[in-house]
DNA sequence: GTTGAGCGTT
């Protein structure tokens, strides 16, 4: 059995001076060819910063593959920080060094390598939920008051699989004759007849999404009192609406775990 | 090929 002498192991703190908390230290002090996958984590960004607006300065160090801004689970807004990955690490070392601490819309932000790729889903389910131990029915929510304002339903997040997807992240703008699909062959589209007349009609800039910021305000708000139904109700619409659970319901009632996991409904 | 719910702030 090895053990792991006692010498003085200072801890793998942000070796990439982030000046503040980018970096996170998880990368090991190794030395790599590169010391970033490309991705660069810019905090300290005005919420109501655009993935678009971002990506533009960067984009002068490098190609950028792709900016996103990352947005509260359950409430749906912008936490103040994105990520920007380049296509080249290297790159995005430049833009690292350049961009950090560079005043962007007024603030400076602070540019640090990310960690690693994009988490997913599972693990943010850990991460954000903490788990209790068994045994005790000690419930101690103790992360970040993340649901801090519950008023706000979730956009549907992938328990429901909804093409509602909150998409903030601005893909690479692809240049023309690299078309990712020339032609989509449509294998039945009873609702719409033209797939998408104006999306590529001529030079349209790339607007690859359209984000609840319609008015800037407030992201996506029925404050107003009305209860409306953000999932659709197309007559074919509640055809979709099937609750897993439902179909797979054990007959002795149990409770499919998928509720549980499912995150806070609204109510 | 992808995945967006990414390391965060008051």
């Amino acid at each position: 059995m090895r053990r792991y002498s006692p010498q003085y192991y200072s801890p793998p703190r942000r070796s990439y001076g982030g000046g503040g908390g980018g970096g996170r230290g998880r990368s090991p002090p190794r030395r790599r060819k590169e010391q970033n996958n490309g991705s660069l984590l810019v905090r300290n960004i005005p919420l109501d910063c655009r993935a678009e607006e971002l990506r533009a300065p960067f984009e002068r160090y490098g190609e950028v593959r792709d900016v996103y801004i990352p947005k509260d689970y359950y409430t749906g807004e912008p936490r103040g920080f994105a990520f920007i990955q380049f296509v080249d690490s290297y790159e995005a070392a430049e833009a690292q060094y350049h961009m950090n601490g560079k005043i962007f819309a007024g603030r400076e932000i602070s540019v640090v390598v990310a960690a690693e790729t994009r988490k997913r889903p599972e693990e943010m389910r850990q991460r954000t939920r903490v788990r209790e131990p068994s045994g005790h029915g000690g419930r101690r929510s103790s992360y970040y008051g993340r649901s801090r304002s519950r008023s706000r339903s979730p956009r549907y997040p992938s328990g429901s699989r909804s093409r509602y997807r909150s998409r903030s992240y601005s893909p690479a703008p692809r240049q023309r004759g690299d078309s990712i699909s020339p032609r989509r062959r449509h294998r039945d589209n009873p609702r719409s007849p033209q797939d998408l007349p104006s999306l590529r009609d001529g030079d349209h800039d790339r607007r690859p999404y359209s984000p609840g910021y319609d008015n800037g305000a407030g992201p996506i708000e029925n404050a107003d009192g009305y209860d409306k139904k953000p999932m659709r109700e197309d007559k074919d619409g509640r055809d979709h609406w099937r609750s897993p659970d439902r179909a797979s319901r054990s007959p002795s009632g149990s409770r499919s775990r998928s509720a549980e996991l499912s995150p806070p409904r609204n109510r």
